[in-house]
DNA sequence: ACGAGGATGCTCT
DNA sequence: GAGCATCCTCGTG
């Protein structure tokens, strides 16, 4: 697969639902451009994250914005112009790929969970040097940031304007009818929200399950 | 096949 | 100081 068959998706996609932008971005694209080589992955899970529920992190800054006050910290880039990246480093070792949705002054995001490898694999290799298959380049969270070299220098950039790191799809592609909806995964708060979305049948998802 | 536990550091209280 | 949107290794069966 070529990058030029693909269109990057654009703000208004963003700007709606984060639910329905999480179904959307399954089967869609990340293009990430390190140098010469383009790396091309398909979305096969996400998890959606908004401002009015506690698992999010801009939770607590929603809260402080229904009394008048301002967002700040880490989370604030989730309140930003749709299409923003929201990198979120976990137990002090992985790095985690979210893209902002919604509005700008509403908080979402969309959690990439696992990425079916497409081109670019043997670079992707290299960056995921444990990985035993393909399959297992980008079936999970922290993998999928690894084998993409996506870290803290992509938090708080619009994915709409860099030429290092979109979101695309093929001109005229359907959105995906074949979703497993399921609670998300990892959390302690809203734990029951169905808001995991996966490409049914597909291998490369994440392993994981409820605790 | 599966589960327990360790690695590791940022953010918020 | 606690908690965390994880991954990997090493036990056991």
């Amino acid at each position: 697969m070529n990058a030029q068959d693909l269109e990057r998706l654009e703000r208004e996609f963003f700007a709606r639902d984060t639910r329905r932008v999480a179904r959307e971005l399954l089967g869609s694209f990340i293009v990430r451009k390190i140098g010469r080589d383009t790396l091309i992955a398909r979305i096969v899970e996400t998890e959606a994250y908004r401002g009015d529920e506690p698992a999010c992190h801009a939770y607590a800054n929603a809260q402080r914005m229904q009394r008048g006050e301002a967002p700040r910290g880490r989370s604030a880039v989730l309140f930003d112009e749709p299409g923003t990246a929201y990198v979120y480093f976990n137990y002090g070792m992985y790095w985690l790929f979210n893209v902002v949705t919604e509005p700008a002054g509403q908080a979402g995001a969309v959690l990439i969970r696992a990425i079916e490898p497409v081109s670019g694999i043997e670079r992707m290799r290299e960056f995921r040097p444990r990985a035993k298959s393909d399959t297992e380049i980008g079936n999970g969270p922290g993998k999928l940031a690894l084998a993409l070299d996506i870290g803290a220098e992509f938090h708080g950039k619009s994915l709409l304007r860099s030429r290092e790191l979109f979101f695309a799809r093929p001109s005229g592609m359907r959105a995906r009818r074949q979703i497993v909806e399921s609670p998300r995964i990892g959390i302690s708060q809203a734990k029951d929200l169905p808001w995991r979305f996966q490409l049914r049948d597909q291998a490369c998802v994440s392993k994981q399950t409820r605790r």
